[in-house]
This record gives C-alpha cells, structure tokens and sequence, in this order.
DNA sequence: TGCCAGGCCCTCTTTAGGGCCTT
C-alpha cells in the first residue's frame, strides 16, 4: 500500500500535478539554538521535472561573520553589508514557499533555520519536509559518502558553480532528488514488488518522508 | 585558543556510544 502511494506520488511529481521547493541556508553557523543566523537562501521549484522557479538572496544577520564561514561560503562581511535584513529576505521566501512541500540535504539542518527565522518574523509554512540525505543513504548504498558534492559527482550530475552557495546547493540537491525519484521508479519497474522507500525507512525517517508523501 | 548542535542510524545496541551530515 505505502508502495503503491509511493509510487501514484513519484507520478505526480513527474507530471507536473505538484511542485515542490528545494532550498538551502548558508548561515553564520550550526545552530540557531546557539545565537546563529541565516546568511544566504537559494531555492529552486521543481514542476514536471524541471526548474521552473530560482530564488536567491544574501541577507543581513546584524552581526560579523568569521572567517571560518566566509572561507567555507565565499561569503564575506563585505557582501552581506549591503544586503536587506534577514526578516525581510524569509518574509519574500515565505511567499515563494507558499504551500508546496519542500526538500532539503540533511532537512534537519535546514528545517531548524527556516522554521527559527520564520518564527522570528512570525510565519510558517503549511508543506512538509524530506530529507534527500535520508533517501540517499538508503537508495546509494555503494557511494562512498552521502555528502552532497559526492552525490552529485558520483551519479554523474552536471554543474558549474560552487558548492557552498545556497542556489547551486539547492539546484544540485533538486537534480539529485530527480535523479532518486527516477532510480526509485526503475527499481520499481524491475521488480515484481514496487521498490517501497518508505518501508526502508527507519521509524523516524519513515514519520517524515511519509507525511512528505502523503501530502501528494 | 578551542569549542559550541541536533537528528539519523549502525552496532561491540535498546539502561549507549559514536560516526555522518549540515554551516
């Protein structure tokens, strides 16, 4: 049953009937918990298998950023001077968000920036969140890690950017979710039994990419 | 100067610990 759904949902994002909105933070660190902010949004809108929508934009965290950050982003002190502040830039992504369901490598980190910043300009969004990391290490188990730039390398995706930027990670984690989405539909076609990801899953994974589905 | 978090998941497990992944 959980296959079959699958399976009518994986359809449903090959033709175009949803969209979904893969996106990616840069920020100022790990946790938003500990005092960090978001420095950079990059999205794109997946319809019918193709990128129909980008957003990007730096924003102001009102603080300094260290040189760690701006050596790992290529974001500097600089450029974030002159860009808007942080709950200007999430109330235009709320907007952009609207009520698709959204994607993300390593969801968890992502999800506690934007729902934190939201919550700052008090907003929210009603879709639900997969993880593609989850997916990956499930459906990828010969790559030799899970992190994003190896993913995309190792299933031959092509690129020209920089990894670390929040619109070229999110534009390469949304190939890579196409990527799944097919190799998920092949594997399916191949066996008598549908491929269910959602019955590889571990309980906690299985809570959050099923509710992603099901909302399909 | 060095470190800071949180969720997932595997295993030498479940009354726990540690690696991976994100910035």
């Amino acid at each position: 049953m959980a296959g079959l759904r699958l399976f009518r949902q994986e359809y449903a994002v090959q033709s175009g009937a949803e969209s979904v909105v893969v996106l990616d933070f840069e920020t100022t660190g790990l946790s938003p918990d500990n005092g960090d902010r978001a420095i950079e949004i990059g999205a794109v809108r997946l319809q019918n298998g193709i990128i129909t929508e980008r957003f990007q934009q730096l924003m102001d965290p009102g603080r300094r950023i260290s040189p760690f950050i701006e050596d790992y982003t290529g974001i500097t002190n600089a450029m974030l001077a002159d860009a808007a502040p942080v709950s200007t830039v999430m109330a235009d992504f709320a907007d952009f968000i609207g009520d698709d369901n959204l994607v993300a490598h390593n969801a968890s980190f992502d999800k506690r920036f934007l729902d934190a910043e939201l919550a700052r300009i008090s907003r929210s969004y009603p879709g639900a969140f997969a993880c593609s990391l989850l997916v990956s290490r499930r459906l990828y188990q010969d790559s030799p890690d899970h992190k994003l730039g190896t993913l995309v390398r190792w299933k031959n995706i092509a690129g020209e950017g920089n990894f670390h930027r929040a619109l070229y990670d999110a534009e390469m984690t949304a190939y890579l979710w196409l990527a799944m989405l097919e190799d998920i539909r092949e594997q399916s076609r191949l066996s008598d039994v549908p491929f269910d990801l959602v019955t590889q899953l571990s309980k906690t994974a299985k809570k959050s990419v099923g509710s992603f589905f099901s909302r399909w």
